[in-house]
DNA sequence: CTTGTGTTTGTTATCGATACCATACCTTGG
DNA sequence: CCAAGGTATGGTATCGATAACAAACACAAG
C-alpha cells in the first residue's frame, strides 16, 4: 500500500533516455522509434507506471473528458443515449465524465459547474431549459455545448434532439384514428421535467386540434415517472369514475403501471381501454399486451452527439453556427391500441 | 467563444490580493477573513472564473475523484449503488468518476488503467472477479479499494457485498417450501456475469441438498440478462416439453420474461407454474402477479462503500487490514409464488 | 511596554507532464 | 562531397494551482 512516486522521468531513467521521449512513446501519433517505444512502454509496466492524465492535462490544456449531465441514470433511455456517446468518443480518445440532477434545474447548475471545474473539451447536456447562470457558465465555458433529447426555441449552442410535444400530438393522432376521444394522459405536470411537460404540452394541443377535451390530466408528480406512479394515477382515475376509452403515458413505465391497474381490475385492454406510452423501454414490447410507443432512439442520440462532439473538436472552425440535428422517432404500435 | 484565459491569479490580480489567498478562499475550511472571502467570489463570479480542479489536484495530490466501475450503467440495481454512492461521497466532497465494463473482465482491465491514470482518491468495483493484471494495478494503486456486490474468497482488499450463491439458496428453499420439486433456473450460463453464475451455483447447491434433480438450467447467453432473453428462455422450455412446477430467473427482469410468456400460452402463475427473480426490480412489486423476488438492498451497499471510502481516507491507519462489510439480503413473496 | 497567541495574508518552490525549440543523425540527390 | 530534408531525441520553461514556511497584524495578559 505503498505510495505510487513512479514517475515518468523515474521510467525515463530506468530506460536511459528523456523523459521527453517517454511521453512521445505513450501517444500513439508522436515520432519515437518502433522499437524504443515498445521498449519504453514495457520497462513502464513492469515498474508499475501509471500515467497521469491530470499532470498531462494541464501542460496540454486537452484533458480528455466530455462532460455529460442526464436527469437520472436509473433509465434505460437516457443510459443507451450515454452508452452510444461514450462508445462514440472513446473512439477519438475521449472518456465521458458524467453527471446526474434528479430532474432538479438547480441541482443541474451545481452540477455544471462542477463538470467545468474538470475543463471538459466539450459539454453535453440533456435538455433545453436552464438556470440563467447554467446558461452562462455554459456559453463562457469556452467549449463545444450540445443540448440533447430535446428541441429548445433558444438552444445555448448546437442540438441533437427532437420534438417532445410533435411525438405525443402523433400518439393522439394514432388513438383517434384507432377510435379513442376520451383520451387521458398521465404524468408532465411537473415543470422541472420539460420533457414530460413538452409532451403533455403536445397531448392537449392534439387533442384540441381534434376538437376533444384535453383536461383528462392525471399527476403523478416529482419526475421521474414509474411503474408504481403510473399505476397509482391509474387507479385514481378509475376510482373518481373517469372512464377513459384511452391512457397515455409520459413514459412506458407509467403506461405499464396504468396497464397493471387494469389487469387488477379487470378492465379490459385495448377492448375497454386502451393505453400507449412513451421510450420504447424493453417492457413496452414485452409485456401482455405489448404497448404502442414511440421510440426517440437513445442511442441515435448519443451516436449523433458524440460524433458531432468529435467533429467540433477536431476542426473549431466547424463552431461557427448553431446546428441542429434533428432526430425522428419512431412510432411503434403495440398491442395495446390494436 | 473566446478561450477562458481567466485563472486564479487574475481574480488577484482584481481583488488586490495575493493568488494564495484566493486560493484559500475557494475551500471552505481555510483561515480568510469572512468578508474577504465574500469580496474575492464575487469577483471571481463577475470575471467568470471558474476553478481548475486539475491543476488543483495536481499540486495538492487530491483530486477528490473516486474510481467506481459498473457491469452496466443500464441496471436499476447497479444505478441505484451508485446512487446512493455518490451522494454519499458527495458529501465528503467527492466525485465519481464512473466507468462501465459491460461485463467483460477484458474492458474492466481497460476500465481500471483508464480511471488510474484520473488518480482517484479510491476505487470502487463491482464484483470480485478480475484479470491478474487489473488485480496488480489495483493492489499498486497505492489507494483504498472496494469490492461489492459479491463476496469474493480472495478480495484484492475491502468489501461490501452479500453471497449470490445464498440468495438463491434461499430461493430454492422458499420454493420447495411452497411444494415445488422441478424447478428451473433461467441464465447464469456465462462465466463472466460472476454474479450470474454464482446464483446459479446457490441454485444447484440447494437443489442437491433437498435431493432434487438440478439439471434443469436455461440459458439465455450474454449478459446482461433481459425481459426478451427471460421469455425466450421460458419459450424453448415449454416447447422443449419440459415442465417446470417452478423457474426462478437470475434476475427479475428474465422472470418477467418467462411470466409474460406463460401469460401468452394461458399457462398459469402460481397455479401451473412458480416464479421468482432476483434484485427487487420495480417490475417484481408491480406486475400481475407480483413476483417473488431478493432484495439485495443496492442502495445500502452504495451508502456503505461510500461510509467506508470516506472514514478509509479519513484515517489511512484504518487501512491496515482487510475490511468486510456483509449486506443481508431480503427474501419478498409476491403472488408468483403464492 | 513586552511577550504570547491567534488570525490573516504573502513568498517561493513544486506537483508531473508537455509545448516549443534545438540538435544529432541518417537519407537522398545533384 | 555537400546541401536539403526527414526522423529521432533532448533541454528548458510552463500549464494553474497549493504546500510549506514566513511574516504582518490584532488583541489579551502580565
Amino acid at each position: 500500500m505503498s505510495r505510487r512516486p513512479v514517475r515518468m522521468a523515474d521510467v525515463a531513467r530506468a530506460a536511459g533516455l528523456s523523459p521527453m521521449t517517454v511521453s512521445r512513446a505513450f501517444r500513439a501519433d508522436a515520432a519515437v522509434g518502433k522499437e524504443t517505444r515498445a521498449r519504453i512502454l514495457r520497462i513502464a509496466e513492469e515498474m508499475g507506471y501509471v500515467f497521469d492524465a491530470a499532470a498531462s492535462g494541464l501542460r496540454s490544456q486537452r484533458t480528455g473528458f466530455v462532460a455529460v449531465t442526464v436527469p437520472s441514470i436509473n433509465n434505460a433511455n437516457f443510459a443507451d443515449t450515454v452508452n452510444a456517446l461514450s462508445r462514440e468518443l472513446g473512439r477519438a480518445g475521449l472518456q465521458v465524465l458524467l453527471g446526474y440532477d434528479l430532474y432538479d434545474p438547480a441541482e443541474e447548475e451545481a452540477l455544471v459547474e462542477q463538470l467545468l471545474r474538470r475543463r471538459p473539451e466539450a459539454v453535453v447536456v440533456t435538455g433545453g431549459a436552464h438556470t440563467p447562470r447554467t446558461r452562462r457558465l455554459l456559453q463562457a465555458a469556452g467549449t463545444p455545448v450540445i443540448e440533447t433529447w430535446d428541441l429548445p426555441e433558444r438552444p445555448v449552442r448546437h442540438v441533437v434532439g427532437f420534438s417532445n410535444a410533435a411525438c405525443m400530438e402523433t400518439m393522439v393522432d394514432h388513438l383517434v384514428a384507432r377510435g379513442a376521444r376520451a383520451i387521458a394522459f398521465i404524468g408532465g405536470d411537473i415543470s422541472d421535467d420539460t420533457r414530460g411537460a413538452d409532451r403533455r404540452r403536445g397531448f392537449q394541443t392534439a387533442m384540441r386540434r381534434h376538437g376533444l377535451d384535453a383536461s383528462r390530466l392525471l399527476p403523478i408528480g416529482a419526475p421521474p415517472a414509474s411503474m408504481a406512479t403510473g399505476a397509482a394515477a391509474m387507479a385514481a382515475a378509475l376510482d373518481e369514475g373517469l372512464r377513459p376509452d384511452a391512457v397515455i403515458g409520459v413514459s412506458d413505465l407509467a403506461a405499464f403501471g396504468a396497464l397493471t391497474e387494469c389487469q387488477r381490475r379487470g378492465v379490459r385492454v385495448p377492448q375497454d381501454v386502451m393505453i400507449a406510452g412513451f421510450g420504447a423501454y424493453e417492457i413496452a414490447a414485452v409485456s401482455v399486451p405489448t404497448i404502442t410507443t414511440i421510440d426517440p432512439h437513445p442511442a441515435e442520440i448519443g451516436r449523433e452527439a458524440g460524433a458531432l462532439a468529435v467533429r467540433l473538436l477536431a476542426d473549431p472552425a466547424e463552431d461557427r453556427g448553431p446546428i441542429r440535428i434533428e432526430i425522428a422517432p419512431l412510432l411503434r404500435v403495440g398491442g395495446s391500441t390494436s
